[in-house]
DNA sequence: TAGATACTTTGATAGTCATCAATATACATC
DNA sequence: GATGTATATTGATGACTATCAAAGTATCTA
């Protein structure tokens, strides 16, 4: 064991960089209907949910979700799949693994 | 036991005003600053530590520090004690229970 | 009470964001 | 290909935010 920064990972302050890739997941989560919005895909499970049954429990407007979606996707946390004319959103694997670690570190 | 609202507690989709509360927290993490900020605090323990020892590492004015310890104290993140000139920060109790609870719902 | 130090507030600025209506794109069916 | 449905993108707007310099407040000490 000659690296002496591996013994110390994660025992050292939060280093600029992983701040830098943390915040975006937290930013994510930072609107309370796109709170909502992950909380359904969540329980939906592995099937997912379709985006059409999206709007109408959060009272916005369909490019709104659409939008929302899309900032959930691109912070890692669900991702999508096409079927056809719809688009099924679940939980991206591990999505919030970061944001655990941290609350835990 | 007459209150069903009661039995399903926490089973149901994310309310409303759950999302409300639980959004500032996220916020408040969102930025790569006041992440970095919490941790500082955070790893000083129960003792806490000096604002005047908080602007240095973070390469911030001292303005915008004081601005960022005041949104972590809002949301909750932060408590802070007086000690003459100086101002001690330190992890509030229960500090990250909402987020845990959501992330582990 | 006068000065020094620690911190907060104010005011300004540049950037980001949530939202919607309008428009565009993708796919299925006829 | 034409039409209908599902989703994405564009453009606009009002609100919010990170940042700093400057000025204000609080506390200690001499």
């Amino acid at each position: 064991m000659t690296n002496t920064k591996q013994v110390q990972l994660g025992k050292g302050p939060l280093a600029d960089g992983a701040a830098a890739t943390l915040a975006p997941m937290f930013a994510a989560l930072s609107d309370p209907t796109r709170l909502r919005l992950f909380d359904l895909v969540r329980r939906a499970g592995r099937d997912g949910i379709c985006s059409c049954d999206l709007t109408e429990p959060l009272d916005r407007s369909q490019p709104t979700i659409s939008h929302h979606l899309k900032v959930l996707r691109e912070a890692g946390l669900v991702e999508s799949r096409r079927d056809g004319t719809w688009i099924w959103y679940s939980v991206a694997p591990h999505a919030l693994d970061a944001v655990t670690h941290f609350i835990q570190r």
